[in-house]
Parts: C-alpha cells; sequence; structure tokens
DNA sequence: GACAATTGTTGTATGATACAATTGAGTGGG
DNA sequence: CCCACTCAATTGTATCATACAACAATTGTC
C-alpha cells in the first residue's frame, strides 16, 4: 500500500510540473518564433519541411500526418508560407494529385535563424541548470517523453 | 573549447527534448480535457479558478494577470463557463467594478472530475518509467522549470 | 472505361486571442 | 464637492488556427 501511496504523491508531483513546463514552453516557443515575422503554426511547418529535406518530398498529406493536423488546415497554413515566399508548391510529375513543398532560399535562411535562436535560447536555459546536473535532467526528459509518447491516447476513449 | 562543445551538443538535444515534450504534452492536455465538454482554455481558467480557492476572492483582472491574457479574452472565456453554470459571477461589495468568479457546485465537480483524469494520466506516465529513476526524473523536471522560468523573457526582443 | 480511393482546395463555422473604444466605478486634488 | 484620472469589465472588430463538409482533379483497379 506503501508503493501505491507514492505512486500518488509523485504523480501529483508530475501533473503540476506537467502543467509549468508546458506553459513555460508554450511561452518560450511564442517568443521565440515572434520575431521572425511567421506564426507559430507556420514555424512548426517550416521547420518540418526541413527536417524531411533529404528524406524525399514532403507532400501536404505527409505533413498533415505529421502535425497530426487536418489537410485543410495545412494547406491552408502552407498558404500563407507560400506567399512570404519562404515555400514553393510543385506538382509531383509523379503523381499529379500531389503538392511537394520546398524551402526557398529565404525559407532556408529563415530556418537556420529559428535553429540559431532556439539554439541560444537551450543554452541559456542550460546554464541555469548546475553542469553536474545536466546530463541527468535530459536522462530524464528523455524517459519523460517516451513515457508519454507510449501511452498517448490513453484516457477517456477507449 | 571543449565545455562549449558540450553545452551545444547538449542544448541540441534539450531543444528536441523540448519541442517534443511541447507537442506530447499538448496532445495529452487536449484529450484530457476533451471529454469533459469544456474547451482547454475554459479548462485553465476553470482550474485556476479553482486553485485560488481560499486564498481571496478571484477577479477577472486577476485571472488575466494570472494567466498571462488579455482582460478581453479572460472575459469572454469566463462568459461560456457561467453560461454552462460551471461558474458564478458576482459584484465585489467592496469595489463594485469588479466581478469576482466562484465555482458552481456544478463547476466543483467538473474540477473534481478532471482532476482525478489528470491523476490518473500522470500515474499512467509514472508507471512507464522505472521505479528507481521516477525520483530523478521529478527532480530532473523541476530543475528544468525552474531553469526555463529564470529566464523568461530574454531572446530578440530588448 | 466506369468507379472507388486519394490529394488537395474552398466554403463555412467555431474558438482563442488581441487591441481599441466604451461604460461604469472608485479616488485624489483643488 | 466636482473634475480629472485611473481601473475593471464589456463589446466591437480583426486575425489566426482549426475542423468538417463539399467539391475537383487524378490515379488505380476490375
Amino acid at each position: 500500500m506503501e508503493l501505491l501511496t507514492e505512486l500518488k504523491t509523485e504523480a501529483s508531483r508530475l501533473r503540476h510540473l506537467l502543467l509549468e513546463l508546458s506553459r513555460a514552453t508554450q511561452l518560450l516557443e511564442k517568443s521565440e518564433v515572434g520575431c521572425c515575422g511567421i506564426s507559430l503554426s507556420q514555424c512548426h511547418l517550416l521547420l518540418e519541411v526541413s527536417r524531411r529535406e533529404g528524406e524525399g518530398e514532403t507532400s501536404l498529406s505527409d505533413l498533415a500526418a505529421l502535425l497530426e493536423l487536418d489537410l485543410s488546415t495545412v494547406s491552408r497554413v502552407a498558404d500563407g508560407l507560400v506567399r512570404q515566399n519562404l515555400l514553393k508548391r510543385e506538382i509531383d510529375s509523379q503523381d499529379r494529385r500531389r503538392s511537394i513543398l520546398t524551402l526557398t532560399g529565404g525559407g532556408k535562411e529563415l530556418v537556420e535563424n529559428i535553429n540559431r535562436n532556439m539554439r541560444a535560447y537551450t543554452q541559456e536555459i542550460l546554464k541555469q541548470i548546475p553542469p553536474e546536473k545536466r546530463s541527468a535532467v535530459l536522462e530524464s526528459l528523455g524517459l519523460l517523453v517516451e513515457a508519454i509518447q507510449k501511452i498517448k491516447g490513453g484516457c477517456c476513449r477507449e
């Protein structure tokens, strides 16, 4: 029974930490992107396209699946980026239904910038953590992410 | 120089983990709340009101400050909850400009439910983590949250 | 070649959000 | 005591993210 009590205590502590973290990372993300002229969703999409460069061509439905968004949403978010000349839309010659998104020169630059920014940010965060604890924090975070992904979609819909 | 390199490596690992975590917790939050008939923002507001019970009365502008949202946003989100009979709006007799929000019976019940749900969820997460690692994960998470809050609002706008 | 499936776009609706203008209370100085 | 000022809240308006439904174009299958 003691073990169960401990689990519950730890669970409520974890819950609190996750709430805090969720708020903190959202604010962080917002301020990271706020200064580069695109919205958060646009940024996510852009980074995803960038991440997939080299792994083959990326279509809208690929992105919808990866970002877990509706195709129509992705289509519109991409629109904005195309209009700003950060992405290029091209028809796949193999399958003319598909649109292939690629970064333009400007898009690549922007991604570089965002990455630089984020790196600077995370370095700042790390600097606030005592050096001897850092690797433990990273390891723990890895465990946590893994754990969350394992139970993804549990809860109320069975 | 080696130390700097290590910092950079760790920073990029941290960045990746934070992105993952941010996505994971957002999805988690969504599914936690999805089943109780209110939106995520409404849930945040409701929980905040609940958290402050006993610490004095909560006005709209208090909430706006706590949730870092515009007053108008809070006003509208609260509207929805009042309409659903989860919150009660009353005029502060000391200062008749202020509206005091309190949970109704239904509101309290719902908060209980959400808390139960979240506790169950976080317990599930913990169960995916080897018992001997759990306290380390919690400690690390605490350090991380603290670190992020310390640098909050750094970056691009100075 | 007809029909089903896939990919994407567009119409429409909702929710979250912010900023600006407005209303209704308090408050402090003359 | 009144006027200017401030503060709390609401409402108007605009934008963005998002989903679902209807539709168009294309492809693949029988």
